[in-house]
RNA sequence: CGAGUGAAACAUACGGCGGCGGGGCGGCUUGUCCGCUCUGAGGAAAGUCCGGGCUUUUCAGAAGCAUGGUAACUGCUAACGGCAGCCGGGGGUGACCCCAGGGAUAGUGCAACAGAAAGAAACCGCCGCAUUUUUGCGGUAAGGAUGGAAAGGCGAGGUAAGAGCUCACCAGCGUUGUGGUGACACAGCGGCUAUGUAAACCCUACCUGAAGCAACCUCCGUAUGGGGCAUGGGGCCUUUGGUCCCGGCGGAGCUUCGCGCGCCCCGGAGAGGGCUUGAGCUUGCUGGCAACAGCAAGUCGAGAUAGAUCGUCGUUUAAUACAGAACCCGGCUUACGGUUCAGUCGUUUU
RNA sequence: UGGGGAUUUGUGUAAGGGUAGCACACCAGACUCUGACUCUGUUUGUGAGGGUUCGAAUCCUUCAUCCCCAA
């Protein structure tokens, strides 16, 4: 079992679009609901992030960060996430506990002891 | 010990747990599935500065012109602006390193300011003659001043004063001889020599069609998409024709039913190929100063498509720099970590 | 990923290899009781390194930054 993946620029964009944004200086989370029945997940690190080593990392940390925190299907929603400048420079762990705090804001998540 | 030079190999180790891309095998609940197993980024993958393969194109393959590029010589290479050796020049005490290094008597241009003068020169000065005694004519590149550069350098002879005018040595040019495949070096002789710039135009020799995998090829044919052509049916009239209407084809003329859409162009949601066995890599031998070439044996080492190598714990003195394949090779350039080896210089000790 | 272009003062833009200009802005002064307008003056620059040249914004080269084009 994995995550389902957006992989459409027009899906991305209605995403940015219509959706509701979480911002954190770490990363910003964009949330909206789908038709689909099954969630579906997004990375995205743009050139301002850095070059094609930080855009990689920035990547596997948030999604490493992600497998921790959200389980594979949480229902009909669309989900990206947006690395900022800090997001390669930290470890999985860090992220774990700001997207949790994104997340449960954003209603994905049930508040947890 | 300190400073510096050249070369080589490696570049996030090892183990546990969890996770990711690709191939193969197996399972059944046939799919966005599960299990096992193999494999999974670089020395620069980067910059895109050159050269090739490959593909398309209006065949450019032979010759010429234009444009752009290269530039000592000999070799290596598929080719190159690359590499090796060698020549010349330059830098460093040295190990060693650097050089777009053809042609300025083929021609044109430029050399600001300063300076008399920037090309075949007379401002001052020096010398001779004349003279109204402070000017005119002539000779002269030794000296002055300017400049990045001042008409081969320096010494002696010579002279009215001077001058390659003459001579020795040195530099440059031409020519002859010797050595070398050659660039060139050495020696002799000759006349006595017109600055720099070609990364200014240019000349000479050689190379060069253009674009790039988002190239290109194939499938599918969606909103019964848009346009054109062909053809058919019906009505009317001035009937070998004109005009109007209808339209995928067929049953049978509308409705309706069945089949599944005449040809060409545009539009393009999406899928696949191109895609990795190649001037390949490793080891040994032979030839060569070397770059490199040849032979033999062994070997297969990514192929993604929102784009795969990570998270965490432990061990060791410590796990770290620059940095992530995207069609593929050969170079160059730039960024960067510690390690090892071999030379050099300085200081100290023996 | 591939291809192309640009970089001159705070901003916009000129400049045949020979002192880097122009306009606006900023600052100072004058005019005014004060401010604005106007006038006068000053300051502020060739993206970085290396090379060719007597001398580079300009010529060559290696980098850096920014922009544009191609699903």
């Amino acid at each position: 079992m994995r995550y389902r993946v957006i992989n459409k620029n027009k899906e991305f964009l209605r995403v940015y679009g219509k959706g509701k944004a979480q911002v954190h200086p770490q990363v910003v989370v964009y949330v909206l609901k789908n038709r689909l029945g099954y969630t579906r997940v997004g990375f995205t690190a743009t050139k301002k992030v850095g070059k094609a080593v930080k855009r990689n990392r920035a990547r596997r940390v948030m999604r490493a960060a992600l497998c921790q925190v959200m389980p594979y299907d949480v229902g009909s929603w669309d989900v990206i996430l947006v690395a900022r400048a800090q997001t390669p420079g930290l470890k999985s762990t860090q992220l774990e506990k700001t997207l949790r705090k994104l997340l449960t804001r954003a209603g994905l998540l049930e508040k947890e002891s």
